[in-house]
DNA sequence: GCAAATTAATGATTTATTCAAG
DNA sequence: CTTGAATAAATCATTAATTTGC
């Protein structure tokens, strides 16, 4: 349950693991960051390694680590909203709440601009149906199908 | 085959039902999401949607939702896997002590400005707790766990 | 076999976060 | 300190699977 005792290798090392948190430590130390703790003082440090250590193995510098890098990951991960999405660049406009829908895609409709780096359908499903030729350009799919109907009849 | 239609009450109301991808359309959005895709932009949301209404009937909010609701279940998947391990896994990998403590401390030192609001761990009172219900939000850790409570007075 | 009843999936909404402009 | 963007988590709701009694 409690993380990390010092394993001895066959070799002769002693490796002890990284800390590793319990549960409750982790519950602990989220709450502390949700309730708006960021960059916690040496005293603040102290305080919640003595109280943490009750559940188990730590120490002040695993507290320091732990708020250090989620406050880093959360941002990354928020920062990965706007430029991630994998192979692709194609950032854009990113999605609004669920009731502005109608309103956003029409926004963004006159951003009918071709990319051609997006690969978007790596899928031979359409195959199926030709005339899907997507030589990564755009998709042709004026000739089978109606016409795209992106209106979002809302409710 | 595709699923829900508006059906037509004789009251005039028309009641479509919620969305019943076609098993194409959920393979091309399982191959997408497989490939890496995880929060597709407007643009591509509209692009996917178009390609999909050639299978049945779709709309631009029904791929949002099922890219929102498929990473939140396969997040929710392998969280179920890990269990002890928790979101949080916490790579620190240079945790190693190459830096001694008392640096960082010292450097953290400073902001001790932070937060004067939040009183962390009143641990004065850790036995005598009494009234502190205005402000104060406490933490209950109701588990198999001898009870920490600690208090998070803030605002 | 077949529906009614029950359960499992999953589409759609709502709520709570985070970061960071203003 | 307040608020706007933008989720992700939690939840609600409806549809499909399935179980069950006949």
């Amino acid at each position: 349950m409690s993380g990390s005792f010092c394993i001895k290798s066959s070799s002769g090392g002693t490796k002890c693991g990284r800390w590793n948190p319990t549960t409750e430590q982790v519950r602990v130390l989220t709450d502390l960051f949700r309730s708006g703790l960021r960059t916690p003082s040496t005293d603040q440090i102290q305080k919640i390694s003595s109280q943490l250590s009750f559940y188990g193995k730590i120490e002040s510098k695993n507290v320091f680590y732990w708020f250090q890098n989620h406050k880093a990951r959360e941002r990354q991960k928020r920062r990965r909203v706007s430029v991630d999405d994998i192979d692709h660049s194609l950032r854009e406009e990113k999605m609004a709440s669920t009731k502005n829908w109608g309103e956003i895609t029409r926004v963004t409709e006159p951003d009918q601009r071709v990319i051609e780096t997006l690969q978007l359908f790596p899928l031979n499903s359409f195959d199926e149906h030709k005339e899907m030729k997507t030589t990564t350009t755009t998709f042709a799919y004026t000739i089978d199908h109606p016409p795209l109907d992106l209106r979002l009849s809302f409710m």
